[in-house]
Parts: structure tokens; C-alpha cells; sequence
DNA sequence: ACAATTTAGTTGACTCAGTCAATCAATTGA
DNA sequence: TCAATTGATTGACTGAGTCAACTAAATTGT
């Protein structure tokens, strides 16, 4: 795509989501307040402390309109400042609990507006729309905080999402063929099916509502754990997630009395291996085999607890 | 639930475009245009001919704003409006030599901006910026064409789709728990990990590139095939798309030389019910069971080819 | 140290972008 | 054929947002 084919589209997606918006934000219109009442009050509220100058510059507002616009939130018993004991020009405002509640009121609007958009789409569309308006903000915001990482426990729809991810990556990556996928499904299934939340667990690691990590443990008797379906996805390599999922494995694993895990990788697959070298894994086994397609060389690796 | 995580990942992203959105459209500020006028002038100048009517719907604008604002553009010459022939209350809108140039000196504005942002960014990423926006627009943007249904065999990671949609589905909507979600893994592996290319299929139905339904046919010995994991999402629903996955397990069960198609459901899935009833399928047995938590009503299906 | 300059915020005065209700004219529907 | 609906316009209004002038505190340069 040439240079002036992209602007193009950036300027008609800009049209398009400049109506977008529009519509989104009539939610505010039944409320009292305009929608730069509605954004100073989500940037206040969202922020607990910010100084006047601070909105002006994000919220790019001419500042004697935020003075009336404070003036009347402070009247109203929305907000209250206190000066800046660094700067005594400057304040800091921050929300009352009237306040808070206002802004509440207007997040819960927004979600909405947006959750009535969302049902329109497809299960997995929403996703696949955050996704893209993270990429967008990553790229034109590079002060953008990344949304936190949460690791959590296996719920409805996570082992489908390993499957489906891992069937994908490996497919693509390697040109592992569809038994590969049966594989893996019929090994998350019986997690399922079999689940012993005493002696097992699923974590998955997700941010802003998405997945992008997961590792199971399962009971393979004789006091052996094994460690299952570690997987990594690709927006979220290199930041030691994998290290960290296989450590919460040690250490439940550890927890519930386990005396050894043990796991099943394949020797291509290296930024597994260094995980498992460096965690005290040891390699005790090896053998060619040809289950998914190519010939690949499947490793087994233990760490005694 | 994470699909409060996505709305709020949604909202945030919506108060950065709204203040990056505000930034851009400064270019116009230094025209003698509002952002208003800009976006009347956008419209008109992209499309050559419009109806004022289109205009108040598209741009969401008040019919007596959009009246004055037309009547100055036609007073300064830039464009002009001859009536409906099939509508002698409607007006067709078009722009006039000068309008375009106008027009296009806008569209320089904005391009500029655009460029602007995009110098900063590293190679490529300007391509996926684009490619992130086009995914918005084409998934939140009811009036952009809907891509074309397809249905196509399954591949690496539809059947994990499948698991994932299916877990999530059922445990939202009747608070079926996770064994649902590991005896179909189960099942669906199986039907990878055994598959049969000359007597066994796996229909997936596709638009734009995501899965929205589908439904697998394997081999139960003696002649009989077994009609499984029908699934249509709730965004294909009422297009008589089961009808459709249903009809292709019947043709490919009929050419195959099986002589009768058997399924197991739940009574409460009433919908899926109507299609087997209407396909000529015959209800054998029934059973109440609480394999996946809340009491349910298994039916078996057959129908003799 | 201290005048000159810059920065944070406020107030007065204004205007024009956008809204609402009423009206006319053409079309549709019963 | 007559009532209801729809497209478009006009009059009357208002309040969201702007601009310039000002105060007070902080910073800079010599």
C-alpha cells in the first residue's frame, strides 16, 4: 500500500469514527452535563489528582472555560481543589463523593453504549476490536500505559481458546497438521472433565480482557505434576510471562505436596527450553516422532521438588 | 467478566480518539470552516451526490442546521442543489468547481496532519495503524457490506473455536459449567485426533474471515454417521444458517452410504429442535442428566436416510 | 538580589454554532 | 380523498466556547 493510500484510509476511518463517536456520545446528552463537562469529569475522575494545567494540555481546553467549568463543579459539590503545596499558582483537583458518584453514573452510560454495540457483533468480534484499538493507541500514543496483567484461573471458554490459539501458532510457525490440535483438545478435555481442584489448576494470563498466556497443571499420579500447555502468545513474548507461569506451577506444585513434575516439549521449540533449563528442569528423555507432520524430536523434562 | 475489561478497554480508547480526533481537526481551524462545515464539505465533495436527508442521518446533523449551512455554501458558490425528480420535496446536493477546490484543499489539510503523525512512526507500523482501523470500521460499521458467508471445511484451530464459542455460550446463557466445556473438547479432539477423510467432514461457516458457525459429521460404525457440535453464533442467528450446516450433513451422510444420521442434544435448545423436527429427524430417547451442572432433558435424534 | 519574563489561573465581554418549535409543501397510506 | 407522514425552511433563542486583559506566584538572567 502506498504512502498516500494509507492516509487515505486514515483520514476516512478519522471520518468514520468521528460520526462513531457522535453517536456514542449523545449518552451523555441526557445527563446535565456537556460532553466537555462528561470529559473533565472522566479525566478527573479516572485520575483522583490532577492539576488544572494537566487538563487543559490533555483535554486540549481553552483554560478559562475549565476555570467556569471547575467553578460550577465546585458549586455544585462535584469537585474541590487545594493548592499545590510545590507550586501555590497552581491546584489539585480531585472528585468529592458526590462527584464520584456523577462520574460512575457516566462510565456506567458509556459501558452502554458500548456494550449495546458489542452485542451486535459476533462472539469474539469484540475482541478482535480491542485488539485493534490497542494497536492503534500503542502506536500513536506511545505514552499509552499498557491495561495491567492479570493471571487468574481457567474459566468457561479458556481451554477452547488454548486450543484454538496453539492450533493455530504451531500450525502456521511449524506446519504441525490438525492431530496436533486433537491432541491438545483431548488433553484439555480430560483436565476438564476430570478436574480435581485439590491437586490441580489452570492459569491463564490475560490483559484488557484479552488472553495471552496459559499453563495447566494436572495430576499424573505417583506424586508426579505435570506441567501442560504452556503458552506464550506472541504480543506478549519477552516479558518473562512464561518464566512467571512456570514458577506459579512450581510453586503450587510445591504447595500441594507434588515430588517431581514433569512435562512433554519438543526440542525446536527453544524459548521453552531455556524456561525449563533455568527453572532446574532436566531433560531425561528423547525420541523422534512424526505425530503432527513433520519430524520433530519430543523431549521429556523433570524437576525434582 | 471479561467483557467488562473489553468495554472499559473500549471507553478508554474512545476518550484517547476523541482527543486525538480533536487535535486532528484543528487543521480546519485555520480555514474559514467550522468542524461542522468541514464534515458537510467532506461528505459532499467524497460522494458527488447526496440527499440533504442522507446528510442529517449520516452526520447525525439537526435538518435546520444543515438548511443554513447549505444555503451559505450555495450563497458563496460552493455548491448547488437541484431537486429529486422521483421526490419534489428532497433536494440532490452536489459540489460545485470552487466547492472542489475547497474540498480538496481540506483534504490536503488533513492528509498533512496525518502525515505528520505517521513521520513520527517507525516503518510498517504505519501499515498496521491502517490495518487496525480497517478492522475497527469494518466490525463497528453497520452500513460497510457484509462480507460474504462462506463455508469451508475446518482447519488448524476451528475446532478450538468451536470449544471456546460453545463453552462460553452455554455457560453464559443456561450456567452449564466446565465439564460442558471438557466433554466437547473431548469429543472434538477425538474427531481430529481419528479422523476419517473418506467418511467423516467438518463444515465451518465463515464471514470476514471469522468463524460463525459449524458442525461436524463423524463415523459411529454400522452405518450410522453422528451430527455433532452444531453451533451458530449469535451474530448469524435467524439466517437460517443451522438449516443450511444441517442440510450439508445430510447430503455428505446421503453420499457416503450411511443409512441413518443420529445427534444428541438437550430439550432446551429449542431452536436447534425446530431444524432437526423440520429436517424429518425423530426424537428415540430421552433422559434427564446432570452432567453439566443444572438438570437437564438429553434427547437422541435419528434420522433414516 | 532583583528586575524581567514566564506560567497558573480568573474575570468580563462577547458571538456564533447549534437547538427547538412552527410552518409549508410534497408524498404516502387507508 | 383526506389524514398522517416526511423533507425542508424560517424565526427566535441560548449557552458553549473564545479572546483579551488582569493578578499572583514562580523562574530566569545578569
Amino acid at each position: 500500500m502506498s504512502d498516500s493510500a494509507l492516509i487515505d484510509a486514515a483520514r476516512d476511518f478519522n471520518r468514520f469514527y468521528t460520526n462513531f463517536l457522535g453517536v456514542l456520545n449523545k449518552a451523555y446528552l441526557d445527563t446535565q452535563f456537556t460532553l466537555t463537562d462528561a470529559r473533565v469529569l472522566f479525566e478527573v475522575g479516572s485520575q483522583e489528582r490532577v492539576s488544572a494545567v494537566a487538563l487543559v494540555r490533555d483535554l486540549h481546553l481553552d483554560p478559562a472555560y475549565l476555570s467556569r467549568i471547575l467553578k460550577r463543579f465546585k458549586a455544585e459539590g462535584l469537585m474541590e481543589t487545594t493548592p499545590d503545596p510545590d507550586d501555590r499558582r497552581s491546584q489539585i483537583i480531585s472528585v468529592t463523593d458526590q462527584g464520584r458518584q456523577q462520574f460512575q453514573d457516566l462510565v456506567r452510560r458509556s459501558n452502554a453504549q458500548i456494550a449495546g454495540r458489542f452485542d451486535k457483533l459476533a462472539a469474539g468480534e469484540p475482541q478482535n476490536v480491542v485488539a485493534a484499538m490497542k494497536t492503534i493507541r500503542s502506536l500513536l500514543d506511545p505514552e499509552a500505559a499498557l491495561p495491567p496483567l492479570v493471571i487468574r484461573p481457567h474459566r468457561s471458554g479458556d481451554i477452547g481458546w488454548i486450543v484454538e490459539s496453539q492450533a493455530k501458532f504451531y500450525s502456521e510457525e511449524y506446519g504441525w497438521d490438525m492431530r496436533f490440535e486433537g491432541l491438545i483438545a483431548e488433553v484439555a478435555g480430560r483436565f476438564l472433565t476430570n478436574f480435581d481442584p485439590a491437586m490441580e489448576y489452570g492459569w491463564i494470563a490475560e490483559r484488557g480482557g484479552i488472553n495471552i498466556g496459559s499453563v495447566l497443571m494436572t495430576n499424573g499420579g505417583d506424586g508426579i505434576a505435570k506441567l501442560r500447555l504452556l503458552y506464550i502468545d506472541k504480543s506478549a513474548r519477552g516479558l518473562g510471562l512464561g518464566k512467571t507461569l512456570v514458577d506459579e506451577c512450581i510453586r503450587f506444585a510445591r504447595a500441594k505436596g507434588y515430588r517431581q513434575i514433569s512435562l512433554w516439549t519438543n526440542d525446536i521449540l527453544s524459548t521453552a527450553r531455556t524456561i525449563y533449563v533455568k527453572a532446574g528442569f532436566q531433560l531425561v528423555s528423547e525420541e523422534k516422532h512424526r505425530m503432527f507432520g513433520p519430524e520433530l524430536n519430543g523431549q521429556t523434562w523433570v524437576l525434582d521438588l
